[in-house]
RNA sequence: GUGGAUGUAGCUCAGUUGGUUAGAGCGCCGGAUUGUGGUUCCGGAGGUCGCCGGUUCAAGCCCGGUCUUCCACCCCA
């Protein structure tokens, strides 16, 4: 016998019931996007690699699983990269995997999907709005509610610059959430926004160095924020110029005017909190979640120009966001599609579950499929159960009949295991007298009723 | 990618300074109960001690490597 076997790292098994409480959560996320006019899209598990690349990051590349070329990959690889390794030289990093891969498995839903819609601009009527559910792949180090194969549920406007998307995607986190019965806190910023304090503070070209640092103030604190900045080559003074910012708190009402008095000078955040202004006002009551002015949420990809969005559950012990999300003026660009704005949400489905299930938010009902297991007595028996079992399906009644003559005992363990309802008890006696014995699991009551009352009797 | 922990039965975990045949609870299977599960009682099965190598008369225990899971960093759903 060989070793036992296994499944890569940051990979898992998702048992029947795992599964029955997977698919409640991708049922309801897929139930609103439908209900807001998002259309369903699928795209392969793998890309070409040059699609990926070059729109995460830095780090985003370093994340992304390669496939190996079949056959002799080594043939693939360009002669001079192939001379340079023969003669012991250093390959810069990422050269010789883009010369043994030239396909990837997807990093996110969101490039495929900017991919799919320049490659299909002609067929497409805009403004474009789809949803899209499947499983993501990242070279990541595993940890708590962070795993190597993940499904994202996203829902994407592309072709409209209207700030209208922005408030229905909030709008749309509500409703998942209520539905699933879980308090949350939407954090939203804007990228001009960000872009404005680098401004004021007169190292624009330090956006990213300066957004990344800030980012971690909740973690970390304000002193090793700034520490961080200066390291990464941002001056005193414009540190300084950013003392504001940690003066903020408090509602989006009393945010704004520091906010505008603070970005007087920077048009471009003038921009993005008049935006911000539409979306708080438009947005209307919200259910489960708090909508909230975040200026220290930055997110790392690279594409976003607009709005950002992060969604945090208010219950459990889940460290990470649940959901994420904005806009990107020009992601179509890079794949040749100029003027296409889009914004969009992705809701991690396996974090929702682990949340979900810590907090204990699944219904109780979600334990089984069947509703009625017919026992089985022996070949006559069964025989005549057949034809009340297929009644009861035709119904739409989920029923099953246990398949062996075994004891009871076992035919009720299994009914007990498995969550059934119902257990229809027909052995010599019934038969004879044209009965069904119908045992209610929970209580342990049971009762006789004719064959012709079956039916009635189980839906109600 | 960097640093640090972890791994013993299906699950949760004991296992002394290295010393016969590695234990418990839960679960599983069988019986008490040949037409009744979830309660109770009795009995039983199940372990290459993650994997590979080393030290030793002797390794679950010590050493090295490797894989897994977890924690921090990085980043993110």
């Amino acid at each position: 016998m060989a070793n036992k076997p296994s499944i890569p790292k940051g990979t898992r098994d998702f048992s029947p019931q795992e599964m029955l409480r997977r698919q409640y959560i991708f049922d309801t996320i897929r139930g609103v996007f439908q209900r807001y006019g998002y259309l369903p899209l699928e795209t392969p598990a793998m890309e070409n690699l040059e699609t990926l690349t070059g729109k995460y990051g830095e780090e985003g590349d370093r994340l992304i699983f390669k496939i190996l070329n079949s056959g002799d990959a080594w043939k693939s690889v360009a002669p001079n990269v192939k001379a340079m390794i023969q003669a012991g030289e250093e390959v810069p990093p990422g050269r010789l995997a883009s010369e043994l891969a030239e396909k990837a498995l997807r990093y996110d839903l969101t490039v495929p999907f900017a991919r799919y819609v320049v490659q299909h601009q002609n067929e497409i009527s805009f403004p474009f709005k789809r949803y899209q559910i499947q499983p993501v792949w990242r070279a990541d180090r595993p940890q708590k509610g962070r795993y190597r194969e993940f499904v994202q549920c996203d829902a994407d406007v592309i072709g409209s610059t209207s700030l209208l998307s922005e408030v229905e995607l909030v709008q749309l986190f509500d409703d998942v959430f209520t539905a699933l019965g879980l308090k949350v806190v939407v954090k939203i910023n804007e990228r001009k926004v960000l872009s404005g304090i680098a401004e004021v503070c007169g190292q624009p070209e330090k956006v990213v160095d300066i957004v990344t640092a800030i980012d971690k103030l909740d973690k970390i604190g304000r002193e090793k924020v700034e520490e961080e900045m200066r390291t990464k080559g941002v001056s005193d003074e414009a540190i300084r110029g950013i003392a504001p910012l940690f003066e903020l708190k408090g509602t989006w009402t009393e945010q704004r005017p520091r906010l505008e008095e603070w970005l007087a000078s920077s048009t471009k955040a003038q921009q993005g909190l008049k935006d911000m202004s539409l979306v708080f006002n438009a947005v209307g009551g919200l259910k489960s979640a708090t909508l909230e002015f975040d200026p220290t949420l930055a997110r790392g990809l690279d594409y976003y120009t607009g709005a950002i969005f992060e969604v945090k559950a208010l219950e459990g012990s889940m460290p990470g966001s649940i959901c994420g999300g904005g806009r990107y003026d020009d992601l179509t660009g890079i794949f040749g599609l100029k003027n296409m704005s889009g914004v969009g949400i992705s809701f991690g489905a396996d974090r929702i579950y682990d949340v979900l299930l810590e907090t204990n938010k699944f219904p109780e009902s979600l334990g089984s499929s069947t509703r009625l297991l017919f026992a089985n007595f022996g070949e006559q028996e069964a025989m005549h159960c057949l034809k009340l079992l297929r009644a009861v399906r035709e119904a739409g009644i989920a029923a099953e009949l246990y398949p062996d003559a075994v004891k009871m005992a076992k035919q009720f363990k299994y009914a007990d295991d498995k969550g059934i309802a119902l257990v229809a008890i027909i052995g010599e006696n019934e038969l004879k007298e044209g009965t069904v014995t119908i045992k209610e699991m929970v209580s342990g009551t049971q009762r006789s009723v004719r064959e012709e009352e079956l039916l009635a009797t189980i839906s109600a």
